[in-house]
DNA sequence: TTGCAATTAGATAGATCAGTCTAATTGATT
DNA sequence: AATCAATTAGACTGATCTATCTAATTGCAA
C-alpha cells in the first residue's frame, strides 16, 4: 500500500490557501501539490471542488469553535477577561502572518454567498456557532457583574462578532494593524459595565 | 454615429453585478449583455477586465463618499444624529434589496487582495476617503458635546466602520436584519457621552 | 514470489472565459 | 447620394481550470 493520506492534512491546505488567496484564484493545482497528493487522491476523497471547498469550511469552523470553547471555558479569569484575552491571541496570530491571512467565513461569503447557496448555509451555520460560544459567555459575565447589560447577550455576542469580522476586513484591506486596536480598545468599553 | 455610450452607465452595471456575484463570478459576457454594449465598446472603455474592476471601485468609492459627505456634512441636526440617520438610511437600502447584495469594497478585498495589488490598493484608498468622511463629523460632535471622547475620533472612525462592514458580512452570511439591528442598537451606546 | 488494492504521474477531455479580429451596419456629415 | 467614423454582432483564439482516464508503480498480504 501506498502512504495513506489524512483527509484533515489536505482540508488543513486548503484553509491555508483559501484564507490567503481566496476560492477562486485557489487552483485544484495548487491544492493537490501543496498537499503532497496526486490528482486521482484528492478525487477519491472528494466528489469535486465545492465538495472540497464546504468541507474546508466546516473544518475551519470545527477548529475555530473548538479553540474558543477553550479559550472562553476556562474559569480561571472571569469571562471579560477571558474574551478579552482571547482576541489578544486572535490579533496576534494575525500579526504574526503580516496580516496576509484572512477569516475563511468572511471570504467565502462575499466569494460564493450568492453563488452557491451550500456555501452560503455552511458559512451561516459556522459564525452561528461562534455566537453559540460567545454568547454564554457574554451572558455569564452579565450575571457575575462583569460585564454590561445594556445589551442582550446575543445582541452583544453578535455586535462583538461584527466589530471583530469588520477589522480583519480592513486590516486586510491594507490598514494592518490598526482597526485590531482600534478593536482591542473598544471591545474594552463596550463590555465595562 | 451609433448609440454614443456612457461610460458611467457600464461603470453602475459592472457595481451592481460584482456587488451581488462577485468579481470572479462575473464575465465580462454578463457585463456587455446586461450594460447593453457591445464586445468592442467595453474594450474601446477597458483595457481590460482587471482595469474595468478597479475603475469600477473608485467609481463606487466616490460615488459612496459623496452621499456621506452629503448626509454627515447637513448641519440641520447634530453630529452624532447626523451618523445615525446616515447608517438608518444604509440599513433601509440593505433592507430593500433583501440582504443581497454587500459591500464592494469588502469583496474585493477579500477575492482580489492578495492577488493583484492594484486591487489592494483602490481599496484601502476608499475605505480610507469613507474614514475621512466620518473623522471631523465625529470630531465635530466630540467638541459640541454629542460623542464620547473615550477614543480618538480616528480611532472611532475605525471603529464604527469595521463594526458596519462587519454588521454587513454576516448580513450577508445569511443572518440578514439582526446584525444590522444590533449594529444600529451599539453605535448609539458607542457614541454616547 | 505472486497477487492485489491503493496510489501515483501525467495525458487528455471538456468547459469556460478573456481578449482579438473581421465584416457588416448605423447614422451623422458633406 | 456618398462618405466615413463609430459601433455592432459574433466568430475565433488561446489560456486556464476542473474533472476524468489510463498505465505504471508502490508496498502489504497471502
Amino acid at each position: 500500500m501506498n502512504i495513506k493520506h489524512n483527509k484533515e492534512d489536505i482540508l488543513r491546505k486548503g484553509m491555508e490557501l483559501f484564507r490567503l488567496n481566496g476560492y477562486h484564484n485557489t487552483g485544484t493545482n495548487e491544492i493537490i501539490k501543496e498537499a503532497g497528493i496526486s490528482r486521482g487522491s484528492f478525487y477519491n476523497f472528494f466528489k469535486d471542488k465545492d465538495d472540497f471547498g464546504i468541507q474546508v469550511l466546516d473544518f475551519y469552523g470545527v477548529w475555530s469553535t473548538d479553540y474558543m470553547k477553550q479559550l472562553l471555558n476556562d474559569k480561571k479569569l472571569n469571562p471579560k477577561q477571558r474574551l478579552i484575552n482571547m482576541f489578544d491571541e486572535f490579533v496576534e496570530g494575525y500579526k504574526k502572518e503580516n496580516y496576509k491571512w484572512g477569516c475563511l467565513l468572511i471570504g467565502m461569503t462575499q466569494e460564493l454567498g450568492q453563488i452557491n447557496s451550500a456555501f452560503t448555509e455552511a458559512c451561516n451555520r459556522n459564525f452561528e456557532s461562534f455566537l453559540n460560544v460567545f454568547e454564554p459567555c457574554i451572558k455569564e459575565g452579565q450575571q457575575d457583574g462583569t460585564i454590561s447589560k445594556n445589551e442582550e447577550a446575543r445582541a452583544l455576542a453578535i455586535t462583538v462578532l461584527s466589530m471583530y469580522n469588520g477589522a480583519l476586513v480592513l486590516m486586510k484591506s491594507g490598514l494592518h494593524h490598526e482597526p485590531l486596536t482600534a478593536f482591542q480598545g473598544q471591545l474594552k468599553l463596550m463590555l465595562a459595565v
